[in-house]
This record gives structure tokens, sequence and C-alpha cells, in this order.
DNA sequence: TCTGACTACTCGTCTATACGAGTATGGGTG
DNA sequence: CACCCATACTCGTATAGACGAGTAGTCAGA
């Protein structure tokens, strides 16, 4: 074990009150912040830290836990912690749903993923009928029935977004809608073929943590929380013709929105 | 100690591959999912929970911190654990800053707070001139000096905000935007009566989990994240005129925003 | 009645130890 | 040379114990 230069950590204060593990954590969070440890880099081993520091394991697995919580580093079994690098981020501009851009063959995200240099992929499709939950039911105006399409998108492999669309059965059965591959311009060029067309839509965003349900379906490391984006979309006649629930891995988007100021 | 009725939390599978925290840690997640354990009730005491599934105490913890990350629980020394309670959340929506909003005296933050029956506060009011950073200087454009307005917002007592308003100090150096209250309509209607007639603002949203600063700033919970908000404001002439840096804590908001689908 | 001490509970911190499982490396064997 | 394996490192999981500090209730004494 190689002995850990002294002057990239600082030591303790054994007159402090503050909690050991959270002095550690401190100590290893700054070096991180002024670059002593970069992106990608490997912390030192938690042995080399108990060394280091005098204490013991479990005290230096208590502080590496607080970054990890952080979502500043992540540990890789029988091979380290590491920073966690900052992934590219897809930004998600306000009009990636207006109608100038249906026009292409491919679907929005293909699009901007290719325009990005990132090689994009949809997965998990699949298209069903289902009763609508009671806050679809709710945003949908009570229908009996919905047709449901979900799908995973992965940007280089990795899973970045789960997203599910609700339509009335009334208005999506027996259409290329139902179809895996609804055609170019996606749902929406569909919809407005049908005779629906789009006036506006509502997004609502959150950000929490994920459920475990979420972790593994995104790959998400610890500390990273997701953004849940609810879009509803709405013909001219003001009915609510799709709904779209969204769950992305929060340090891989950016949204961005222009407002009116009037 | 009151023995644990035995029908509320199941056994382990001591057959299962899965780490005995984390059986632990799913059927405490599954017991508050099914409404057995409710919003603000206390989860069985560590002891308890070690007797219960005969495990040492570090494992029980070790379940508890992994409900903690998720946001589901909090802790309370001398007290015991929580069901996280969900607070109220504060609905921001995308026409907040429109113009027809800003005839009254109040500021936009007040006044939605009073029409949700929620106390009110603005905090840490600091004005001052200084260098902006990096950032904020390419946003805009190239000021030398800025003028920093900084504010944390209280709903109930309750820390939920924190911005940063920055100007170009020759918009707005001796104007009533450098005062601590620069008066009714708030700095956007300062800001047209200056001839800065406003066009529309650019919005980024971004989710992260919060720095030890932010965590103290806004009494964070351990598993809240933060929503951060960049929000610049361009007038008629396509000038940034000002740029809003906002961190929210994230179980208090959600952000609405209705777009055009043309 | 009020107050303060005591007690019994809560979670917080820390130590010491043990074993298991994943990864990388080097060296020996075929 | 290619392969396998031993080995030594990584982190993951779990135990048992100790003490500290915050909370709340009880009970005795002023």
């Amino acid at each position: 074990m190689a002995p850990l230069s002294s002057g990239v950590l600082g030591s303790l204060d054994s007159t402090s009150d503050r909690a050991v593990f959270r002095q550690i954590a401190d100590r290893l969070r700054e070096a991180i912040d002024k670059g002593r440890f970069k992106e990608g880099a490997k912390l030192p081993s938690e042995s080399e830290l108990v060394e280091h520091f005098g204490v013991s394991r479990m005290t230096v697995r208590n502080a590496l836990s607080v970054l990890q919580g952080e979502g500043l580093v992540h540990s890789e079994h029988g091979k380290g912690v590491f920073v966690r690098p900052r992934p590219p981020v897809r930004r998600l501009a306000s009009d990636r749903f207006a109608r100038r851009h249906r026009d292409q063959g491919k679907s929005a995200f293909t699009v901007e993923a290719e325009a990005a240099g990132s090689r994009p992929e949809v997965d998990n499709l699949q298209v069903k009928e289902e009763r609508p939950t009671r806050d679809i039911a709710t945003r949908l105006g009570e229908p009996r029935k919905v047709l449901a399409r979900r799908r995973r998108y992965l940007l280089d492999g990795r899973p970045v977004e789960f997203a599910a669309s609700f339509l009335p059965l009334d208005i999506a059965r027996d259409t290329p809608i139902a179809q895996p591959n609804p055609g170019p311009g996606g749902i929406y060029a569909r919809l407005e073929e049908l005779g629906h067309r789009l006036d506006h839509f509502d997004e609502e965003v959150r950000a929490r943590m994920p459920t475990p349900a979420e972790v593994k379906s995104l790959h998400l490391a610890a500390g990273v929380p997701v953004i849940h984006l609810v879009r509803t979309a709405y013909d001219t006649e003001g009915r609510a013709v799709e709904v779209c629930d969204t769950v992305m891995a929060a340090d891989a988007y950016v949204l961005a929105y222009q407002l009116p100021a009037n």
C-alpha cells in the first residue's frame, strides 16, 4: 500500500466537535473541489484513508457514504472509489415538439442525439391498452381505457430516460398510434392527421430521489435524483389528447424553456 | 420496549442473496407504501428492529440510511425515525412574471403564498455591486460589474428557496433596483420604467443533490434534491438585462410551463 | 406548585474484527 | 504464446460492543 502524500488531505481537528467522519468527508470534498482529484480519478482506498486519518474503517466508510449521497463520488466493488464524472447533458428545448420539428422521419430524440454526437437507442418498447391510473384519468378527462406507449431511451448505451404516453382509447384505437412505430413525426403528427390539431402543451416538472425500480431501470448511481416531467397535450378544442409521463436521470438533462414576457 | 407486532413487517429470507440490510429496507419501504406507517408516523426504534429481525444494530442502521437516502424517512436524535411528511408544494406557473401580474404592491412570492394560505417571509436580503462569475458574465454579455440581489424565501417559517439576481451595473446603478425594496411590481416593473421593455425569459432547469451550504441554508433533510433554475430576462432589443439564479428545495416545488404547439 | 434530578428510552458516533466477493496482476503451466 | 491460477488488493456485508447526547417522563424535594 503506497503511503498517502500528506499534503493532499489535511489532518483532523481533534478539538472540533464536528464528527470525525464529517471532517473526513469535508477534507475529501475540498480536495475534489480544488481539483486535486479530477473527474474519474480514484480516491485513496479505504485502508489508505484509515491509515492516514488514524480511524477505523467504518468511520472512513461513513465519510465516503456522505460523499456518495451528495453525488460527488461513486464506488466500484473491487476497484475503488472514484470522483463521479459529469455525463454530457441533453438539453431539452421547450420548442422541441413544435410543428416545424415534426417533418423528419426520425424521432426528436434520435435527431437531437445524433446532432450532439451521441448514439441513441430506444428500448423496452411496449404498446398496450389499459385502465388509466387516477392521475392519468383526471388529466385526460376520465376515459375508461387508454392506450399506453412505454419506452426507454439510451445515449451511448446508458439509459437516461423512461417515458410513458397515455392516449384516450377512442382517439388512438386502430390508428398508427397503436403501432410500435407510429411513423415519421411521431404520435403528434399522427394526432394531427386524425383531426386533433394540437394547440398547446402543459408541462409539470418535479425533482425527487428515484424509487428502487427507477434506480434499476436507469442504472442510477447513488446521489443522482430524477426529474419527473408530466406533459399534457391539448388540441384546439381544448381536449387533452395525450399525457406523457417521463422520468429522467437528472445528471443527464437540462430543461430549457422560453417564456414570453407579456 | 413494546414487542413489535409481527404482522406489520415480514421476516427475512435467509436463502435470498439480497443483503440483509436491503431486505430490511425493502420491508420497511413496503410497509410505508402500503400505508401501514403513515406520514409523520414513527417507525419502530432501532432496538425494536434489531430484536424483530435478529440482526445487529449497524445492519438496521444501514437499512434506515437507505430509506433516508431515498427521502422516505428522516430521523430525529433522541426521538425516533419518522416517515417524512410531504410538505405543501408551491406551484410556479410559467406566466408568473407576465406583465399582467405586475400591478400589485406585493411581490409575486408574497401574493402566491398568501393565496395558498401560507405565511411568506423574505430573508437575508442583500444588495451589492460585485464582479460577475464567468457564467453570469457570459449570460449578461460580459459586463465588468453587476448589481447582485440575494434573498431567501420562507413559507410558514421553512426556508424553501434561495435566489440571486444579477443585473449589469450600467442598467441598475442609482435606480430603485439598487434599493433593498425596489417597489411595487418588483425589479421587472422598474426595468420597464427605465426603458427596458421585456420581451421574453429563458429558463434553464436542472436537478441535483444540494451542496452542504445549501443543506444548511434551506434546512434540507437527507434525500431531498434541489431544483436549480437559471432565468435570463431579455428586453425587446435582445439584450440580456437580468439573470436570476434560484435554488429550490425540490420537495416544495412543482414548475408548470405552458408551451404553444406551433 | 414548581423545579430539578433521575431514569429510560431514542439516535449518533466510533472501534475492532471477520468474512465474502469483485478486480487486477504476475507467474507458472501447458 | 496463451491460458489458468494464486495472490493481493479493492469494496460489501455483518457482528458485538462502547460511550455520548438529545428527549421525555416520573418522582422527590423545596
